[in-house]
DNA sequence: TATTGTTATACTCTATAACTATA
DNA sequence: TATAGTTATAGAGTATAACAATA
């Protein structure tokens, strides 16, 4: 019995991920970025509304960790906390004109390495496996959608 | 400006390998295996040349990870070390009859969980998913291929 | 009583450097 | 001198439980 590991595709998409990860990582770090510090911020931008938790919950990490990733955004001055009027419990993060000049460099530095990663396929190809990806992912991923 | 992360191939393409992985993981764990150890478990019964260097690079982690993992493996009475007579500072490692059937199980569980995990698609979707996915990963990927 | 954010803490995972034995 | 494997250790990342404020 023998069936190499390139040639299972699971194997390969979780190899793909860690690569892919890796090179957003390395596009975002002139910037100071981690990814997920990325991930937040787009989604702070996309929708100030949006507890901690709520974030937390969309990109699926535990919700203790955003406090320390907040902490580092606020302390660039990218993002401001503000308690939420209408339930003091909540913060509610907006984002700051320094956060968004940041965020819109991070983009273009993230479509600029992922022109460079999908570089071998056509635009095509690249929307097919955009599609096929979503509809593997999406059962398992419910947390795509995100739920207040 | 605005763009959901789930629009980004990127994005979607690094969440779809972790939560891949954790099912793989969630698959293999009633056999007392994780992912990586299938892996390496995987490859040693393909080539019981290989070193333990070779492994971990053709996998991708640090070479000082082998040890405690091949320990495990090795106290598990799935593996066994044994000086390679032509160069006495390698280990050979040689899977044993418990160590085959244990892979033999987690190929089963793996399969079982990729049928599952891939359901959405068809056939033809899948080797097309693969195909895709191969070809932007090699390029990025040189260490897929075992350099001893 | 439940929920948001926070803190403290312990656990896992990983990489770094230094060591040994062989080449 | 260089390489395979090992060991010890420190750092990063994560989850768990307990707490304060608010609902």
């Amino acid at each position: 019995m023998t069936l190499a590991l390139p040639e299972q595709t699971g194997y390969l998409l979780i190899k793909l991920g860690e690569v892919l990860l890796e090179q957003a990582e390395q596009a975002l770090a002139p910037l100071g970025l981690r990814a997920r510090q990325f991930n937040v911020l787009s989604m702070i931008n996309d929708d100030p509304t949006l507890s901690q938790r709520a974030i937390s919950g969309a990109l699926g990490f535990d919700p203790t960790i955003m406090v320390t990733l907040i902490d580092d955004l606020e302390q660039k001055g990218l993002v401001q906390r503000e308690r939420d009027p209408a339930d003091r419990r909540r913060h509610r993060l907006r984002i700051t004109a320094t956060g968004q000049t940041t965020l819109h460099r991070a983009f273009i530095a993230i479509n600029r390495a992922q022109e460079q990663m999908f570089m071998p396929l056509d635009v095509d190809e690249k929307t097919n496996l955009h599609a096929l990806a979503n509809r593997v992912l999406s059962p398992l991923w419910p947390g795509a959608q995100i739920s207040l």
